[in-house]
DNA sequence: TAGATTGTTAATCGATTAACAATC
DNA sequence: TAGATTGTTAATCGATTAACAATC
């Protein structure tokens, strides 16, 4: 659970938020400009009551025997994912994953902005991309202060991202989305939100032993969020 | 819950053993060959408890007073991901991420043998990456048919995934792996995990959101999984 | 034997789902 | 009013955690 103010949101729930969100913006861009929980919920890939669950802990944002403002309902959403204000990120390591991220391009429609680009390669560093120069690492701290970066994107070797997520704390960060496959030990308060690309593979690896025990075995699948046809972020 | 053979393991353990399995070879190329549930639990960011637990699932790995082998633990768990078995992968989408997948350099090792690169974008057709040539997607049947593709990483612009995602289906995958922010919509037996980068960007803002809340308004983070300093898989 | 550590049980906790009263 | 749809309650379900007997 997660709370804020006097309201207590559960994790579940604010992992599915972005879901919600990109499907009224969808439904905006289509000129929609109503939608009922089901409608909704279907677009985003889960179940009505669910949605409407979800929403509860936010507010109250529709209209009995009516719907919900798809506008207003979007706002609400990006309110409550501290969308209004600016988050200023970095990369940190610039290799093929971290240069692709850094020229994402939806950033900035979403409340973000990519501030620096950092790596401790000297092949790497001078490098541009996306408007940004790649800076060398023995000055993140310095980066980091004066940017006044609050997120950062860690996309370096496993082996150098423990002492990195640290030197990145040091200077105030708690907010750090890590693609690089290592159980980082960091302080409680620092949130880490991890996406392991190789990790996802073994997983889909699982269920298709899984299928091929079932043929010919006796095997099944019951009741996985994973294994439904749509289903939210990992 | 995902069913093999007689046994059933949660969903939540699925997503953990990769976790496992990694910290288990880190183990091994320092040279350690036995480990106890707390230490390895330490090295994958869990508690020992659920270590255990987890692999209770999959069997009795351990010995009493003594802890794990670490090799064999590999194993074991590489087997129950089905990582025994070559899984012919295809990416869908060679833009700039896509790319970045392509040129990763892990799939080898984990059991994964990456046999085709897809695009729809004739500037990028013809390019090569890993050492495969970008196929245009109009021969994308032929292409999964003839390679014997049985996993997808799907990584095409958002408006284009649903659409793809039914071609691929219909070729008889039943494992993507979406980069695409869409809830796409496929048959139940299909499983879909979807990695949403600026969806986990908007999660640590509201994180964020939630701790400047706190200083000065009344908030507090509980319980969250992914508010501890280590945390398994999104 | 004494110490250590597993595998499992039972209790707790959190998340999902179904149903429905409130109400537009 | 009749129909529709929300917001919420209560029941179910699944996951985590703590504790401990089994046993090396």
């Amino acid at each position: 659970m997660i709370e804020i103010g006097e309201v207590t949101v559960p994790a579940a729930t604010v992992a599915r938020l972005p879901f919600y969100l990109r499907a009224l913006r969808d439904l905006l861009s289509d000129g929609v400009t109503t939608t009922s929980s089901s409608g909704l919920a279907e677009r985003s890939g889960v179940g009505s009551a669910q949605l409407r669950k979800d929403l509860s802990y936010l507010g109250s944002f529709g209209t009995r025997g009516v719907g919900y403002d798809v506008e207003t309902l979007a706002s609400s959403i990006s309110a409550a994912l501290g969308l209004g204000s600016e988050h200023r990120l970095a990369i940190v390591g610039v290799g093929n994953l971290g240069n692709a991220l850094a020229n994402y391009s939806g950033y900035a429609a979403r409340g973000f902005r990519l501030v620096a680009l950092i790596d401790a390669d000297p092949d790497v560093v001078g490098r541009s991309a996306a408007g940004l120069e790649v800076e060398h690492s023995d000055r993140l701290e310095e980066i980091l202060a004066a940017r006044g970066v609050s997120m950062v994107i860690l996309a370096t070797p496993g082996a150098a991202a423990q002492a990195v997520a640290e030197r990145i704390v040091a200077c105030g960060v708690r907010e750090i989305l890590s693609f690089s496959p290592v159980a980082l030990q960091l302080p409680d308060d620092v949130v880490v939100r991890s996406v392991d690309v190789a990790g996802e593979l073994q997983i889909l690896a699982f269920h298709a032993a899984a299928r091929h025990a079932q043929s010919g075995d006796a095997v099944g699948v019951d009741g996985d969020p994973a294994v439904a046809g749509v289903q939210p972020s990992a």
